[in-house]
DNA sequence: GCGGTTAGTTGCGTGGCGCGCATCTTTGCG
DNA sequence: CGCAAAGATGCGCGCCACGCAACTAACCGC
């Protein structure tokens, strides 16, 4: 049962990470302070981190809390399936746009993309980044290993396969960002990316 | 040709990503304060900011150092060498100890061990090292794609071979760290891991 | 060698941050 | 209703990153 006491708790975290990345992707990095952010969540700024326990892990909270929906999207995908396949289907689960950015006017939504590329940019939140990644990785090598009945402690496979997972995702994002206009649909490129991990990377593939 | 003024500098880096290091893994990451980093090397604590823009990114230099080392290796392989064999020999090649850890007495290397697994378990580090082998792994993708012939802005694959690299790599020392007594050698770990990830993973190995 | 040029070092000052601690408020539960 | 536990808040401290303005040392053409 979620009592009261959780769910402000949630609604809470979720008001704080939503601020920080709205306020950063509007004024830059560090033209934002955590004061800032805990105003605009309207909470104290010593509560702030009770939450976070930094400006930058607040901002990855979002990204976190996305990439460990990838294992739980895994432990969904019927068992008969193919691990790829599951793996694949998993991953592109956690693309489908949040309606928050999906409401956005037209002339809004150009610069809140501009503002995001910025923010992904900063040297200071890469770190913070990739560490929710490597957390999700984790977690993901977790439900790999249930699936398929190998051991995490004794056997590389389920890290292995998390991690190239993970590095398909990673790579299939990178090219979107970089590849302006008109971009390639990231369903296809994690499609594609997931195909060339599970054919072992041959050498040139043209 | 190497100006007096160039290797001072490089001296001066090395000098604090070393003594950052020892420090850290010898009293911990939040007993060593910047200054006393400065003051091992024989440098005042302002121009520590000049070398890197904080202490966690100085303990995370020589991982970056090594990391990057892996593109260099990979292009000293024989160009007519098969893609993953050069890869994984370009990989083994970092892991040769290095002459300040080999010449430590046995006493001192025990607590030095356990001195470098807490210093890799602080989240405050965590991202700093992730950044290092992020861009390393943009390195390599480069000389993935010379190698290859392939192109970075049409391409996935040598992003993506890179990021598999990396993987296997990171996967192969986690794996090391966390399977104590007795150590299986870190080169069949990374050997066995680029196999795997070079058949493409494919469901349970057994 | 010699003086100007440029790169690098240092001290100082400032704004912000992360967090321990003590206190007050709210929720949960019998 | 009343108590115990969880959480929010205010305060204060030590540290940190960095801009700025001297100062010093290597470099380079002559």
């Amino acid at each position: 049962m979620t009592g009261l006491r959780e769910r402000k708790k949630a609604e809470t975290r979720a008001a704080l990470g939503w601020a920080a990345i709205h306020l950063t992707a509007e004024r830059g990095y560090d033209n934002v302070r955590v004061e800032d952010i805990a105003e605009a969540a309207g909470v104290s700024p010593r509560t702030f981190n009770n939450y976070f326990s930094s400006k930058a892990e607040a901002i990855a909270s979002r990204h976190l809390d996305r990439s460990l929906r990838t294992a739980a999207a895994l432990r969904e995908r019927p068992a008969d399936e193919p691990l790829w396949e599951a793996l694949t289907q998993a991953a592109l689960a956690q693309f489908t746009r949040g309606p928050e950015v999906e409401a956005m006017p037209s002339p809004a939504h150009a610069q809140w993309v501009a503002g995001v590329r910025t923010m992904l940019a900063e040297p200071a939140l890469q770190g913070e980044r990739l560490r929710a990644v490597a957390t999700a990785e984790a977690e993901l090598a977790n439900a790999v290993a249930e699936r398929t009945g190998t051991d995490l402690a004794t056997d590389m496979y389920p890290r292995l396969v998390a991690a190239a997972a993970s590095a398909a995702v990673a790579v299939a994002m990178a090219h979107y960002l970089d590849s302006a206009d008109p971009p390639t649909p990231i369903e296809h490129l994690i499609t594609d990316a997931f195909a060339q991990v599970a054919a072992g990377l041959p050498a040139p593939p043209r």
